[in-house]
DNA sequence: GTGGTCTAGACCACA
DNA sequence: GTGGTCTAGACCACG
């Protein structure tokens, strides 16, 4: 796991996108527990205090649930994380779209330039 | 102009990469004068070194030209211009892609997704 | 190693000129690896800074090879070199000729004069 | 004129050379007049007694006479000019080849190198 | 150790 | 003024 983290977002705020991703790639499923507040602090060698806020973070949005005296687990409330990946996939293209629009780039040329990359960049099938 | 840089990158490479973008998007057009290396160290409170650096990677895409004496000034070949437009559109695709795909999101979902941004997000007319 | 350098051209640029030629002349193999900077630096008896830009520019040839936390190595590629072989011996035949011309010898001058002085100076084998 | 010299060889013997290639170029015929010890010496803007030195050297060499109260000619004596004209030919085509060698480069590669520039290079025809 | 980056400050050539 | 070169000295990441 990368333990690093920039200045320009906070911390707990990070270590959420970085637990997000591992998700939204099945790294964690439904249901599975999450490292202990102390343990991942370790892990991430942040203060457990801020994995503390993370997981608060993450409750917020529905995304773990925390049971007393047994930890906290990644809902099995599908319907969330369903939600959960639409909501970032579409972010993650709108920052993209956005950026490519602030270097000059038109929408065509955005489609046709991704249709031709997913046709020879990736062997033409499904990942 | 934003002068803040992270540290993952060095500085002069943030520099040319943000001068590289004013060109993409017009804002320097071929032939327009770069500020001098003390004047764009002093606009991005780098040291000249630094500037010069940059602009010395510049010259080496060909992206740029120096008059000993004159200045530093934007190329006039727009040959050179649009091949380095097409390939950062290319990068930029890419790294967008990858960046989805370790997320865990298919092609498909990144085609219909982008299409389906581009039709709401900007009111269906091209930028 | 002769460390005289003449002032008028770049110190690097000199520096790059000689270590061209050591691998030339087979004093430098492929896969062989360079002085540390450092050591370079205290060997020509310049800044650590200039040898690492002479370094720079012949990775730019492509010349060389650079390891972070290993070293700089004479590349492995021998085309590449062979190509530089040859561009060089270009580069110096036109030097003499162009210089022979503004002395005011002709062409035939030239020829006739290689031709003994090759048959004579150097005992009428090759090297 | 160019009138810089270098620091390895003694400004007079620097001088003498210069004057020897414009009697090379034809710039200074046979009988020609060279500009005063003065004038030269403001020319190009060394001490007198330099130039004073230059001249007796050049004189030792046969290829300008003094004539008290007049001042200092190209000899008409062609034997010598032709002498001296073979002797600086040899001498630049030996520091060629020698340069050339050291390079790594073989008699076959100076001989054929230099008939294919010379077919190629100026067109075909002498100079 | 290695190379890589950056700063500060100096001097140069060119125009 | 412009860019170009060089030095000295600092700090960093990588191995």
């Amino acid at each position: 796991m990368t333990d690093t983290f920039h200045s320009s977002q906070p911390i707990y705020s990070q270590l959420a996108d970085r637990i997000n991703r591992q998700i939204l790639r099945g790294e964690l499923k439904p249901g599975d527990k999450l490292p202990s507040v102390r343990e991942m602090g370790i892990q991430a060698s942040v203060n457990p205090n801020t994995v503390q806020r993370t997981y608060r973070e993450l409750e917020g949005m529905k995304i773990v649930e925390t049971k007393r005296g047994q930890g906290t687990f990644v809902t099995e409330n599908t319907d969330i994380l369903n939600e959960m990946r639409e909501r970032l996939k579409q972010e993650e293209i709108s920052d993209f779209v956005k950026g490519m629009h602030d270097m000059g780039y038109t929408d065509l040329e955005i489609q046709t330039g991704l249709q031709s990359f997913l046709r020879n960049g990736t062997g033409g099938g499904d990942k």
